[in-house]
Formats: C-alpha cells, structure tokens, sequence
DNA sequence: CTCCTATTGTTGGATGTCAAACAATAATTA
DNA sequence: TAATTATTGTTTGACATCCAACAATAGGAG
C-alpha cells in the first residue's frame, strides 16, 4: 500500500490542510539546504531587523506572528553568536532596541544570496496547483 | 509604532514566510470556532481513518506528513476518548488497523458540518491576493 | 532454510511554540 | 497628582513535533 493509495476524500480541498503540507514542505526544503545552520526562523528575524533598526522584541515578535516569550530565546542564541545586540533603549526603560552587529550583516548577506534560489526551488516542488 | 509601519522588504514574497503565516492564521481560526475542544490534527486524523478504514498508523502518518512517533500520543488520545481503535491486523504482526467506533463516527460528523464554514470564513480572512 | 535488510510501533531526548504569570515601567484616567 | 490600566521582557509549564534508537516482525537474497 503506497501513499498514493490514501482516500484523501475532500480533504486535500480543505484550506487549513492544504497551508499546513505546503508550509512543512517549504520549512523542509529551506533547512536542508541551508549549509548555513540557521533555522528559517533565525534567518528571517535577521532580516526584519536589518530593514528595522532598533525594532523592540514585541514588535518583531508581532511581525512574525509569534509569541514575545518566543522570540526571547531566539534573540538570546543570535546575541551570544554576536549577530545582533539589544541596546538599552532612550526614553522607555522597559523595551531593548535590537541592532545587527556588523557580523551580522555579513552573515545574513551570506545567506540571503541562497535564499532567492531555495524559494524557486519549492515553489516548482509544491506544484502549480498548490502554488497558486 | 504599529504593525503596519513594518518594513517587510522583500520577505512578503518569500514563499516559506508566507505560508507560514497563513497557516497561523487558519489554525487559529480553527481553533477558536470549535467548541468541541478538539485539535485540527486530530480531526484531520478521525477524517482520514473513516475514509480509510483498517489503514496504519505509518501509513496515516505519511498522509499527514507526520512523523511515525509524533502520531502515538494523537492516537492514544482519541483511543482513550473511545472515538477509534487499534485492531490487531491479520497477517501482520507489527502493525495495527485502525477503525473509528460508533462514537468517533458520531463527533465526525457533528464536527465535519462545521468545518465547510469555517474555511470560508478562513479563506475571507487571508483576502484575496493571499489566499490566491 | 539462513542471513540480511526493511518496516512497524514505540520510547526518549531535543527543539520550537504558546499561554499564563510576573516585576518594572509607561500611559491613561479620575 | 493619584490610581488604574497597558506594555515590555522574562520565566515557567504544557504541548507538538522531529530524530535516533530499539525490539519485534516481515520480506528477500544467498
């Protein structure tokens, strides 16, 4: 019995299932091939960072649809790699404005040449139906 | 400083961060509309059982893009909710067929109505440009 | 038949995520 | 101004998921 086989009724049609295959085929195809080991999520918050300079942890949190608490760790492991840094922000005491570190700039340089050629790559994996 | 002052640059394109985005949102929405407090994985799960009756646990993975081990505890909650079982399968030693009981056949059902609406509402949500 | 390999379900460890609670600080309201 | 409410970053606990390993069983090669 092959995968083939399976009676995906109206399932394959249902919006939430169809976003969840192409999401984890998408998140596969991208850490395979990162010889840079960085997870997505670390590539991208780089990103957001280098467009915002200064952006707080909740805002960026925000932006990437995840939790605060989430993103404390994350931020923790790219600040000890010396990636970027939370600096004491002036005038609210409570928030950290985030910076890359020059390191980090070139490393995500690095990385983002590779990116523009993965997404085509898992583009064309999914399919034109599931694409579009 | 709202969320919409984010300068995303090029990331909105980037397929990977937009699926994952879409699927949060179709979780979610998931989530909150079902009173009957029941995971989408695990309704996904009763689905493809009741199309496929005596399938495996292996098998029933693949479909979902699951790992073999991540569908052991799903299926030891809906067996301890009595909604499916584990037969042993003739011929094969290692493996179990899985069957919805009466009861699992039941909630299917009662959830299955709901959810036809709630991709609507999903799919509304992402608008247009999103969803297409 | 006998060995070697593949498959099935399971466990245990690692990681990613969320939600709830918290202290410190800021913003708003009375 | 004083009191209340909101926000920021963090910690903790709960899940979901993956991977690597394992024992039991099945299938194939010799």
């Amino acid at each position: 019995m092959s995968t083939d086989d399976i009676d995906l009724g109206g399932l394959v049609n249902m919006i939430g299932v169809e976003l969840r295959i192409a999401q984890i085929l998408a998140d596969k195809a991208f850490s395979v091939s990162q010889e840079a080991k960085m997870p997505s999520g670390h590539f991208t918050v780089l990103t957001l960072i280098n467009l915002n300079p200064g952006i707080n942890q909740s805002m960026l949190a925000k932006s990437m649809y995840l939790d605060r608490s989430t993103m404390v760790p994350i931020l923790d492991q790219l600040e000890s790699k010396a990636w970027m840094e939370r600096r004491k922000k002036p005038g609210d005491r409570r928030a950290y404005a985030l910076y890359l570190t020059p390191q980090g700039k070139k490393v995500l340089g690095e990385a983002g040449t590779r990116v523009g050629e993965l997404e085509a790559i898992v583009a064309e994996k999914m399919g034109p139906q599931k694409r579009d």
